[in-house]
RNA sequence: GGAGCGGUGGCCGAGUGGACGAAGGCGGCAGUCUUGAAAACUGCUGACCCUCCGGGGUCCGUGGGUUCGAAUCCCACCCGCUCCGCCA
């Protein structure tokens, strides 16, 4: 959520850094600034009236001490009148303060100034690859990944199918035991500065709309109805809700958590699109990596730190990856920059999304209400944080990968040395 | 799912419908004393919104209601605890 203060003292930069988003992006910023005048309009009226009947209620409560009757009766008649001059006023300025909370969180995140401008996915820029070489794969590495999994039965799609429906998929085996590998890998590697957390995989709605996932999203998330419960697309969802409606003490951050979730996702309207194999799936695994910061250096730095983890866990797999930073145009609705890290896969040829590193300024933290007390003697009292997180690793895109760049001439694919411990020190996985 | 009890400031906790934004304590900050620290004593110490910077207003789980006036009374919901039932 944008800050109402920011949009009601600068309108223009607000919709031009919107506008970097798409055209009309900005549409309703005129219009809630309207409305916010009116509204504060009609509270100061409101204050007003209450102050009045609050002292013409003391004044009741004074006289009839005294003894003075009707004198007492006079002001409570006073007072009454005034009552229903100012249900009607704060009815009208808390109608218009639910417009003007709708509208807001219907408006996405202002741009970093320094994401890319651009209109689509040709406008991203790449910031740097590592450790890609084309001439480098054999013929036995551009096999896609489905045909490895049935191959060495470690992949059931077929039977996952029967049990779910279509875009659900099943480990098996050494498939069940080499994500169970990389998932401790993810783990360990990033303990060292973040508190591991299990959190609930069902959500409230307050707590899918504090990510921003809610309420432009809804199509694309499991909603159970009958308890009003929300399956979680990411992790994120409620790890930045873990220190919603807190004021937090600012030399306590950054605070940074990890979270190894399920994660759902509908997919609506991607049917048919990428859905062989891995490539996209309802649910999936993923370790995500979050922050809670004290303002925006603090914050890059931690987005920074995010990125970098996420690299060098796909560097431990020995995959090939590049870093992109996202163009205005493709930024999510809460992002102000987002870097995303695309592993190489061979066998289908494909640079493949593995995981999302995003800074979100303090949009998400507003609707999540998560505030900290600045530094003693800093002058500044209570401020809204900054939000970052992104994937560790995220699961089966990793594995087709994986799979596919280390397929050996004999059809087993090579467990990497980092991979090792998490599985009796076996260095290949081979057909049963 | 049923019954009972409860939800008050950073924490604990008091609060007969009328000066209650709320006693008291703890914690925190500042000062006195001290070479320094501790102890003792004194003072300060919630968040949020608006502002013509004088001030005004909102907030006692949430939302409604009663009333001239609600932390206090009524209703619904949420959450917690105890017991019963059911269950992995």
């Amino acid at each position: 959520m944008l800050d109402i203060r920011l949009i009601r003292s600068d309108p223009g930069a607000v919709k031009a850094a919107l506008d970097r988003r798409g055209p009309g992006t900005s549409d309703g910023v005129d219009d809630v600034v309207a409305q916010d005048a009116e509204q504060r309009r009609l509270v100061a009226s409101r204050d007003e009236t209450r102050s009045r009947i609050k002292s013409l209620s003391r004044e009741v409560g004074r006289l009839r001490g005294e003894g003075r009757a009707d004198e007492a009766e006079a002001a409570m008649a006073q007072s009454r009148s005034l009552g229903d001059e100012e249900e009607a006023l704060a009815k009208a300025a808390a109608e218009l303060a639910d417009g003007i909370r709708a509208a807001l969180l219907g408006l996405p995140n202002l741009p970093s100034e320094e994401a890319p401008d651009g209109a689509g996915e040709q406008d991203n820029v790449v910031l740097r690859t590592e450790g890609y070489d084309a001439a480098a794969y054999g013929e036995h590495q551009r096999v896609p990944h489905w045909e490895i999994g049935a191959e060495l039965g470690i992949l059931d799609n077929e039977r996952a199918t029967r049990i779910s429906g279509s875009m659900f998929t099943m480990y098996r085996g050494w498939g069940a035991r080499l994500l169970r590998a990389m998932v401790q890998l993810s783990l360990d590697r990033n303990a060292d500065a973040y508190e591991e957390v299990r959190p609930p995989t069902l959500v409230r709605t307050q707590t899918m709309t504090s990510t921003g996932h809610l309420p432009k999203f809804a199509d694309e998330a499991y909603h159970v109805e009958r308890d009003d419960l929300w399956a979680i697309p990411t992790a994120e969802v409620p790890l930045t809700s873990l220190h919603g409606d807190e004021i937090l003490d600012g030399a306590d951050l950054p605070l940074r958590y990890m979270a190894y979730t399920s994660c759902f996702r509908r997919e609506a309207g991607s049917a048919g699109k990428d859905t062989r194999g891995l490539l996209r799936v309802h649910e999936f695994d993923k370790v995500e990596l979050l922050a809670v910061a004290a303002g925006r250096e603090q914050a890059i730095a931690c987005q920074r730190d995010v990125l970098a983890r996420g690299e060098g866990l796909l560097r431990d797999l020995g995959l090939a990856y590049r870093v992109v930073d996202l163009c205005t145009a493709e930024l999510g609705n809460s992002a102000a920059r987002t870097w995303d890290i695309e592993a190489y896969a061979p066998g289908v040829d494909q640079w493949l999304e593995v995981s999302s590193v995003s800074w979100f300024g303090d949009y998400q933290a507003r609707r999540a209400n998560i505030r900290y007390r600045a530094a003693e003697g800093s002058g500044r009292g209570t401020e809204v944080a900054h939000t970052v997180n992104g994937s560790a690793m995220g699961w089966p895109r990793t594995v087709a990968a994986y799979l596919e760049t280390h397929r050996q001439l004999d059809g087993s694919v090579a467990i990497v040395e980092a991979l090792r411990p998490y599985v009796a020190g076996a260095d290949r996985i081979v057909s049963r």
